[in-house]
DNA sequence: GTTATTGCAAACCTTTTGCATTGGC
DNA sequence: GCCAATGCAAAAGGTTTGCAATAAC
């Protein structure tokens, strides 16, 4: 476990005791794999992470922990263009932004200060109260138009996880 | 009926000649319903209109039809944060951006050419072709934040979308 | 001991498909 | 008449909930 890992796992723990729920091996768990794991990631994918080392572990909790590390802020919860719901952790000065490919499914982080200026001008111009933004550009990376893609097919399988 | 539903009523036509497929009377309700309703509706949404005017409609004939349009480049699917599929109209020069109230559910259209450009940027520097992008504000409309709105409870609960 | 949490199973909801019937051509 | 299209019903697949058993405090 990294030391960020730690340090986000611990913000858990601090939240948890404020809202007086209790701190169990499961939670622990659940919140431990998903600091560590990076990327973005669907709830059968990290039921399917952290069930492997953990095989007691039931999905219904690891989706319940999934909405509780949201609710704590640091999860969110995005959508690409299949309808299912990942998770990601919600870096403080993160702007979610993604370039997916189509083809592979792999999934960039992107971030441009001047789209979100044009972004909190377009709201004011509406008379909008901003409280976020979803920005997904969808296209063909460069190793699937030169045929070097592992063409998998999108929306990753467990073997994924490490992308 | 608009004379520009009937231009688009016109062009599906077209379309399923060349196809060979049948110009049945579900398809044309289906589409002239479509090309009419303004604004992005779910597939029960669609169903549910068409259905008061044509009882004997079935949901499947719907949906296969809004498949039909999406495929034909009439309709596009979108996708906000509650992961239901919504259809529109596929305006040659829409970009499909939009700002969503998540009180009332209000949708507003959002057109930015420099952000656009900033786009086309972003993705030739990571070396992505551009196929498509979603680009959804979210927040409060002035209503809203007024007291005027109309709560229908739309959408996503605030932790859906936390930025 | 009391109350929150877990995890199985089942409900739920939207999307998709199988198949017998209907209808366009 | 032939084959595509329809629409019922049910499957599929992800998400959410009820509830008895379990574990935290």
């Amino acid at each position: 476990m990294t030391s960020v890992t730690n340090d986000f796992l611990n913000c858990f723990l601090q939240f948890m005791n404020r809202k007086g729920l209790n701190t169990t091996s499961q939670r622990c768990a659940i919140a431990a794999a998903f600091f560590d794991l990076p990327g973005h990631h669907s709830l059968e994918e990290f039921y399917q992470h952290i069930v492997r080392q953990d095989p007691g572990i039931g999905q219904t909790t690891v989706y319940r922990t999934l909405k509780l590390l949201c609710e704590a802020g640091f999860a969110s919860e995005i959508h690409f263009s299949d309808g299912i719901a990942r998770y990601e952790v919600a870096k403080p000065n993160s702007h979610h932004d993604h370039i997916v490919c189509l083809s592979c499914g792999k999934i960039l982080e992107i971030c441009n200060q001047r789209i979100e200026a044009l972004q909190r001008e377009l709201a004011a111009s509406r008379d909008f109260t901003l409280s976020g933004h979803v920005h997904n550009l969808y296209g063909c990376c460069a190793d699937c138009r030169n045929g070097v893609g592992n063409d998998k097919g999108r929306a990753a399988e467990p073997e994924d996880l490490r992308k």
